[in-house]
RNA sequence: GGCCUCAUCGUCUAACGGUUAGGACACCAGAUUCUCAAUCUGGUAAUCGGAGUUCGAUUCUCCGUGAGGUCACCA
């Protein structure tokens, strides 16, 4: 069966654009196979431990649709959020020898984890593929300044007589268990050739790579060691990953090798990067999932989009035919592939993703709309005073209908519709088309008045052309531009130079909320 | 600096070694229009440079250049 994760660390409940990327991935890869995409926590750096990350985290993955088949139970993340660190979490018993991997099955935080690493620590201190470390980080620095450039970080202490380490160990000297690369070359070859997933065909040179550590003093393992430990012992078949990790590789297939398991290869998906060069970061604007959820972009906006960084479906088009850039997530599921995700580093286009929100709003149809605001308001506007008439209001519908298209996302949409339920107040008469019209504001006002006044008090009996007639009609008595009049209007009505046609507003507004703001204007402001 | 990876319009990308190098976003122009949008039509715009292989290279090889990543008892 396919298996994929996302296993980040739990330093936060954000999730950056970049990681939902890996995780879309991840989950869309698992889906088309019928396989499974879990949630591992990778908490192996306890200073760094955020509490509420994981709640945060599955949230946001609910709200995005793409929740995982297995994570931490809530006992789990319970007893996560109680870990007391400790600096001293050594076993090292020979009963670690015979566990059964089996227990560990459905634990998917590493800390939870750390007698199964352990064991394995010690098979491979056993063989030679691992081997104590007594530095301390004074002799530690004092031995890398010492080296010459470019060579590799090798300890003294590798040398060590089993007998020696014993002593030392039971002596209680603190120490760390490093990877011996030097035995993994006169093993299996100075070369390394591996093969990633999205960046295919690679060689690495053994030569250059550290002694890492694999077991911190403490006695928990560093990233490389458990990430080789739980992938495989979780089944993991397709591990996709952050770029950033690539360097690494070598280490982790080297231990998959002393293992003598069949090495899994990890697929790298490369960074995201911001227009403005470099990485993707949050000092250049919004970056987290959560930042444009709350603006009102929609999840499926969002997966379109996203997934679209670096990958397109493998579909033919005929030359100069217009090409698909909408898919629905179910079919991004099914046409999806590894393979074709590309190899270099796409650049973050906020104004393509605005594209791709107003297309997904126009395709809603004005009853699930309102259904999203509403949800949206709930989440992230309930205190704001607007959000009760909103919610309140039984023809929301229409109002949406006339925003919809003219709206980059739910808060543009938010700000855009409180003319309807709140009357503007000072108005600002300065703005450039009206310069024409102001010094007979208060007479055309009052006419446009007039003219709706003749309406019947029902609405849905307006006609548009009596009302356009009206407003020409109007305009030509005091020689001014019909665009002028039509402005004069807006800004009595609406407050702003910026609104939804007019007559349709009126019609929403009703005949004596819209004659009360034309007098306001005419006589107030 | 060492090591690793990558390279098609400004951006996201498409193109069995043979295409007038395609589409989308953005941009520009026109149409429509009571504002803003939306919509429709059209347009500008790319194979990083240099060698080589080949009848033929965006595609394969090498060298440059550029970009990104990484060099922790952090992940």
């Amino acid at each position: 069966m396919v298996r994929t994760r996302i296993a980040p660390s739990p330093t936060g409940p954000q999730i950056h654009i970049g990681n939902l990327r890996t995780a879309l991935f991840s989950y869309m890869w698992a889906k088309k196979n019928n396989g499974e995409f879990i949630l591992r926590i990778e908490d192996t750096d306890r200073k760094r431990y955020v509490p509420g990350t994981v709640e945060g985290l599955l949230k946001v993955f609910e709200d995005l649709g793409i929740m995982p088949d297995r994570y931490p139970s809530k006992e789990d993340i319970d007893e996560m959020e109680n870990f007391k660190f400790s600096d001293d979490t050594w076993i090292f018993e020979d009963y670690l020898d015979t566990l059964d991997d089996k227990i560990f099955e459905n634990k998917f935080i590493q800390t939870q984890r750390l007698k199964l690493y352990q064991k394995y620590a010690r098979r491979l201190l056993r063989e030679g593929w691992l081997y104590a470390c007594f530095l301390s980080s004074e002799e530690l620095e004092k031995v890398k300044r010492s080296l010459p450039k470019h060579q590799p970080f090798r300890s003294p202490h590798r040398f060590m007589s089993p007998k020696e380490v014993d002593t030392r160990i039971s002596r209680g000297d603190r120490f760390v268990l490093r990877l011996n690369v030097e035995k993994c070359i006169k093993e299996f070859g100075v070369n390394l050739d591996y093969e990633d997933l999205v960046l295919g065909k690679m060689s690495f040179d053994l030569s250059t790579v550290d002694d890492q550590v694999m077991i911190k003093s403490n006695g928990i393992p560093t990233y490389h060691f458990a990430v080789v430990i739980d992938d495989y012992l979780m089944g993991i078949t397709h591990p996709i990953r952050g770029y950033s990790w690539l360097p690494s590789t070598p280490k982790q297939v080297l231990l998959y090798k002393a293992l003598k398991w069949e090495v899994i290869p990890f697929g790298h998906a490369t960074d995201i990067l911001d227009p403005s060069g470099g990485k993707l970061s949050k000092r250049k604007g919004a970056v987290y999932v959560s930042e444009f959820l709350k603006q009102g972009y929609l999840p499926d906006a969002l997966l379109n989009f996203v997934s679209f960084l670096g990958w397109k479906p493998k579909i033919t088009y005929s030359r100069g035919e217009k090409e698909r850039e909408i898919f629905d997530f179910q079919e991004l599921v099914s046409l999806f592939n590894i393979e074709n995700i590309s190899k270099t580093n796409p650049v973050f286009d906020r104004a393509k993703l605005v594209w791709y929100n107003k297309q997904y709003l126009k395709m809603k149809s004005n009853q699930e709309l309102s259904e999203i605001f509403r949800e949206w308001i709930r989440k992230w506007r309930f205190d704001d005073p607007l959000s009760k008439f909103i919610l309140d209001d039984h023809k929301l519908d229409a109002k949406l209908e006339l925003l919809k298209e003219r709206s980059d996302n739910l808060l543009n949409m938010f700000e855009q519709i409180s003319f309807f339920y709140l009357k503007p107040n000072n108005i600002d008469w300065s703005i450039k088309q009206l310069a024409d019209v102001l010094s007979n504001k208060r007479l055309i006002l009052l006419n446009i008045k007039k003219l709706f006044e003749s309406f019947d008090e029902d609405t849905s009996k307006w006609r548009h052309e009596d009302w356009e007639r009206g407003m020409r009609n109007i305009a030509d008595v005091y020689k001014v531009k019909h665009g002028d009049a039509f402005m004069l209007c807006r800004v009595a009505l609406v407050g702003s130079p910026i609104s939804p046609p007019l007559f349709e507003s009126a019609v929403i507004l009703g005949k004596k909320e819209v004659t009360s703001r034309l007098y306001d204007a005419a006589f107030r402001h």
